[in-house]
DNA sequence: GAATTATCATGTATTATTTACACAATATAA
DNA sequence: TTATATTGTGTAAATAATACATGATAATTC
């Protein structure tokens, strides 16, 4: 270790260099990280969240998020996408990291930091793969009785997908590839818990002009049915506007 | 533990439940948690972050964010603000979780993951208190040198903020409590390196009213001093616009 | 103390965006 | 054939965003 004694006013502020950042590191305090996962879907015009319940005794009969623990050497994207994964098969999907909960209360097994993920994804698209724990989807809108701090987690994944999905085009994760303006309003209507009005809707998102007309039509609804549209991801990914405007 | 062998379809797909949560989460893997402060202040119309020498050998000479060791019961938000205190002596500050990083190679000492947080302050409000390993007001635009993945973590926070200075009125954090509309519109120009008419940004703050005119003006500045004024922080909190439009 | 300099303060016309709102067309089900 | 549910479309009014120029004021210089 560096222990300079002939420190003159230029360096004084100087600290000693570690030289053993190894022997540092086993020094400080470690806890177990897991990633949790708010995976949203969407059906019969319902916002939705899988679920399981938790296998801790502790919590028995509680709604759980599906997470699972930070492997040693696993990037924590990598983790995320492994906990949706071994759930839903899916590799392709959204997935952003949203917030770092950390209550040293949290778990009544001793102190878990958890990293909250967010994804989206197309319901009818992935067939669920493993059923234990009751998985299902779960309306986001009657949670209660969730363990740990999972509702409060819930809660912030899903004001955090309120905002984005006016900022950037997630929403159509949720759909199939193939959807009307009447479903994808109905996606907006549900995840913001506002009334649009229809003719102003698609309005808007024909002047965007990122929708690609199929020339396809519903089939199997009881009255006329709509054309059906593809995202131009391409197109957007291009265009891409540079917000800016101060508006609060 | 349940090893009950009496399933019926009905309750098949429950699993085991776990009894000892403690056995559990002591069998997890552990990671040391740092925090990282990204503690941005404005000076001579330059948007500045707040650096110190690294004070790893591995790093010599390479600039670092303020952090520390997350402590066994501490909560996260208070390990942010505790490393905020200790170098500025600020307890009533803007700080927010912005993102966790915990590439498995970050550290050279063996896995650390970090939780960044974004700090605005205004310098000249508050004297830094410890003046050792160099630290500094680094000027944002010219970061390079920097030890871990630091500088990954200053651009994820420097985004952050150009998006959230622009639905939020934090950058009156960044200036003194009485400013003239000039060094507002500096500050903004300067976060997202744009430049504004003036005119039209006078009109747009004007129109949200939310600025307390102080019938004050500027002193000791080599021409006509402009009129100062305050945030009106209260009637803000009161009137905040519900944020509802999709826009990408 | 007159002239210069740098910035403050203000308004209007143009364009673009948002909102509110109504009716004919079409497929299915009864 | 009729009833029903939903699709598809346009316009007028209100609001917000933009572009742009001139006189006023305090300090500084000559």
């Amino acid at each position: 270790m560096n222990t300079d004694d002939t420190l003159t006013p230029l360096n004084r502020s100087r600290s000693i260099l570690i030289a053993e950042p190894t022997k540092l590191v086993t020094s400080y305090p470690a806890f177990p990280i897991t990633v949790d996962c708010v995976i949203f879907g969407f059906e019969e015009n319902e916002l939705k969240v899988l679920l399981i319940r938790s296998d801790l005794q502790y919590f028995e009969g509680k709604w759980s998020l599906l997470g699972d623990v930070l492997k040693e050497t696993e990037a924590l994207d990598d983790a995320a996408y492994r906990v949706l994964c071994q759930r839903t098969g899916m590799t392709d999907v959204f997935l952003e990291q949203v917030k770092t909960f950390g209550s040293p209360s949290r778990h009544p097994g001793g102190r878990v930091i958890t990293i909250a993920y967010c994804s989206l994804l197309n319901i009818h698209h992935h067939e669920l793969k493993i059923y234990d724990n009751e998985l299902h989807w779960h309306n986001v809108k009657n949670l209660s009785d969730m363990a740990f701090d999972h509702q409060l987690i819930v809660e912030e994944c899903y004001q955090w997908l309120q905002k984005r999905i006016q900022e950037h085009p997630l929403a159509f994760n949720l759909l199939p590839e193939k959807f009307s303006l009447r479903e994808l309003q109905n996606l907006y209507e549900a995840i913001l818990g506002v009334e649009l009005d229809r003719r102003n809707f698609r309005k808007k998102f024909f002047a965007m002009d990122f929708l690609i007309d199929m020339e396809e039509f519903e089939e199997n609804v009881p009255h006329r049915p709509g054309k059906l549209y593809k995202f131009n991801f391409d197109k957007y990914e291009k265009n891409k506007r540079k917000w800016f405007a101060i508006d609060f």
